[in-house]
DNA sequence: ACCGTTCTAGAATATTCGCCA
DNA sequence: CTGGCGAATATTCTAGAACGG
């Protein structure tokens, strides 16, 4: 069972391999699988300025919401296992629905535009590098390998 | 006599401080003053990842080409004393006119646009910042006090 | 020399007081006085959840935004000592000229619009507390009794 | 009606990737 | 092949908007 390959692709790529690797903590499902708790001092220390160029984690909240994450839980608002955790959550980004990924966009002015006016957006190397992820996540998880020897 | 202030400013900014830094190797101006002479293997060691986010030296050629500079020394093309330097030069970037330095804009093709309709372009900190440091540069220059002490 | 009131006032009142209070490390004036320096990690444990009802620094960040504080120095050299300080300034606090106190507002989009009407804008208790404020802090530094006996 | 807090979006610059004359 | 550029994403700083006190 290989390594979910990183460290490229953009922000979703990113985020779903993070979710998904068992050696990072910062980031994981809640109980539903809906939504994404974020430790923040933790993510500060693990993830930022390594997978990501910037030290703020506003840069990475920035982001999440370009994307079309929205806070807080996806249904009934539940729990964090910690309260310093933050809970965010996205229709199209569900631990169970890699298929969902595909639909995720960046949410510019001009993107969000183009989509009310049913035109297509693209969402450069989305496909591909999204596709590859999930196809090794879902792999490794039905495999029950993780975490890796 | 004062460092340079850093680590701050847009790319014009840094650029000037790195060519008119004495610390700083890799970036230096021609004979006249009126193009800059870049060293790649050194700029890579000594800047890239530091002053910048980047670590891919095209990236920083591509900031070049975005205010303005082109390849090519000002006049007959006079020749680097490495041949290994590159040579650029821009109209608005000459060592003894800081003043020009406020005509450097951020050649997108929305602010081509504006300019060639008459319009105003703004540069955010553009003011400020490249005035802080040619300020510095001149006094520092004209004390002859470099290297610091 | 009594100590500086507190807790009471809007936000302009909270922060003068920080700044000039030689109690508060976090927060401090640059070398001119035009600009202030925010050390964040301290920042976050000396102040925030007491003077202020949040825990996010963010929303401070937000408040010096609303009352028109800008990133970066003011003027020449007055870089951060440490590197992780944030610096702000803005044009009507300044160290040495609490009489300009008195012009800030909270830019709100409505208030934005009155000011560039010439409208007159309130800011309540501004003048009351930003008052009794400057007088300590005044009458404080000019008797030389700081810090605290 | 104003202020403070929170979450999200706008806008400018920075970085990356790829095209093309 | 190369230099310059378009266009997409990433990062940074500031503003909009909603809500409660």
């Amino acid at each position: 069972c290989a390594r979910i390959p990183g460290p490229g692709g953009n922000f979703p790529a990113k985020l779903w391999r993070l979710v998904n690797d068992p050696h990072t903590d910062s980031v994981r499902w809640d109980q539903q699988g809906e939504g994404i708790l974020i430790d923040r001092a933790l993510f500060e220390a693990e993830v930022l300025g390594d997978l990501f160029k910037t030290n703020n984690f506003t840069s990475f909240i920035r982001q999440l919401n370009l994307y079309g994450f929205r806070k807080g839980g996806g249904r009934q608002d539940d729990e964090p296992d910690s309260p310093a955790e933050l809970h965010f959550q996205n229709p199209y980004f569900k631990r169970d629905k890699p298929e969902l990924l595909a639909h995720l966009r960046r949410m510019t002015r001009s993107n969000r535009a183009k989509l009310q006016a049913g035109l297509e957006v693209s969402c450069r190397r989305c496909g591909v590098l999204l596709h590859r992820h999930l196809i090794y996540s879902l792999v490794c998880r039905s495999q029950a390998c993780w975490p890796y020897p």
